[in-house]
DNA sequence: CGTCGACTTGACTAAAATCAAACCCGGTGG
DNA sequence: CCACCGGGTTTGATTTTAGTCAAGTCGACG
């Protein structure tokens, strides 16, 4: 593995102006001594390296964490031993909430790539937020946002197609790219097939198969994990049946 | 429709009494004038017949809800005019909450039977909770199990095998019976086949032949929307890829 | 008693999983 | 510099699974 990142306080100041919730760490309402409080509990940064686990099921909930450099997965591993994804958070992204329920982490949470997270401790973050409405508000709502993340994975594992999923994976990868303020239409991928195929509900092949075609059609161009998005209508239309920019009639694959 | 059934006291109290929420209407630490606020809060109850909807896909965030009698889905209907299925709520099960992110519903939410929900109104209950430490704490951990629900749901979704999805999705029921107090191995579905088949992305045929399946295993008893379970450890052998209870060399499906 | 809707079952078809083999690329060491 | 290695990826051939189409059954209700 490659040694943590040095952190340039540059980079620092750019990852917290594209947080998603730079709004909990840097409200308007807010008097000095609680702004000063929050600052020092927001400013907790941690670093993993590539493969490093940050929480594991059933660890006791301390934080909830930003991603402030790389990307995370959270996975569960069922009876049978296999790893299935739950979510991949990116920059910019707040997770580590699935143990506000039940007090326990229900997942394990992966550093992709070496990463940095910004740790936010919950029992500091819930006290604050009882003296500050605006904070409490928040608060809710981000959690609120992270259960969206939850629907429109539920969304994606409900579409019949596999090219589909695969189609509204990129989809919504650049959607997320593009909130973090980042490239949205040409990007690097920080997680393997494997990975997505987990995600997904797919076969790993079944994965790849779905770039390929999405390729050959012109849609996006794949070179491993670079991902280029070339018409982002057409990557809509098929994620959705391909009703639009597909055509209706069976597709002629290649010459034979 | 028949008429909404008129609530008797008797009814109402226990349905409290088995409220997965009942901590936030009768927290212990709360004077009096609280106790009183909330309790006018809660007690606002309403009555849907079989089919009406609640909130719409749209509708602003008013209120969270939770089923005091009856039961509902969630729904979503995509692009391509499909239904999906999001959740089911029985009795005592919070829901509602997807419109805290966005301050919108994403989802429309159906009476599946007549039925009477408990209406929270949202802002009342945050401006309460801001006074009351315990009911914060409350109102995050019930939301955080309102996403326990939909991690659930993802991983009912990605089991490969349709039989498996259809055991965990009854052995999930029998549990949320059992945690609300009724009987968790003899119970009456309020969906059809075809709301179950839109919950686990199935066609509604498939659903069918699962339940017959496990019935033909010995596994439960099934007659239309009656469903008994015979062996839950099975069941949830079932559910984990039939390493347990099931035979792993193929099987003689009957005589003929 | 007949009708309708929900459910079940069967036969066939389409799609994705699996098994298996190549491929590409970055890194390593001769 | 080039041969070799290994992980991740792509591609192909085959098998398994669930979807689709279609017919039939069951039960509730008028």
């Amino acid at each position: 593995m490659t040694d943590p990142i040095p952190l340039s306080l540059a980079r620092l100041r750019r990852s917290c102006a594209e947080c998603s919730i730079q709004q909990l760490c840097m409200p308007s309402g807010m008097n000095g001594e609680d702004m000063e409080r929050l600052d020092l509990m927001a400013r907790r940064r941690r670093p993993l390296a590539k493969g490093e686990s940050l929480y594991r099921a059933g660890d006791p909930l301390k934080s909830v964490y930003v991603t402030s450099e790389g990307s995370f997965k959270t996975v569960v591993v069922n009876a049978a031993g296999e790893e299935h994804v739950l979510g991949f958070h990116l920059q910019g992204e707040l997770f580590g909430l699935d143990a506000v329920g039940t007090g326990q982490h229900r997942c394990e949470a992966v550093a992709l790539v070496d990463s940095q997270v910004c740790e936010l401790p919950f029992d500091r973050l819930t006290s604050i937020a009882i003296k500050l409405p605006s904070l409490q508000q928040q608060l809710l709502r981000v959690i609120g946002q992270c259960a969206d993340h939850d629907h429109d994975h539920v969304e994606v594992l409900t579409r019949r197609q596999a090219s589909e999923r695969i189609a509204l994976f990129v989809h919504g990868l650049a959607e997320r790219y593009r909130r973090s303020g980042r490239p949205a239409s040409d990007f690097h991928l920080p997680m393997s097939r494997d990975e997505i195929a987990r995600y997904l509900g797919l076969a790993l092949e079944t994965v790849s198969r779905g770039f390929s075609r999405l390729h050959e059609d012109g849609i996006i161009e794949v070179h491993g994990r670079r991902v280029r998005i070339l018409d982002e209508d057409a990557l809509y239309a098929a994620a959705n049946g391909g009703t639009d920019g597909e055509s209706p009639e069976p597709r002629k694959r290649s010459s034979g």
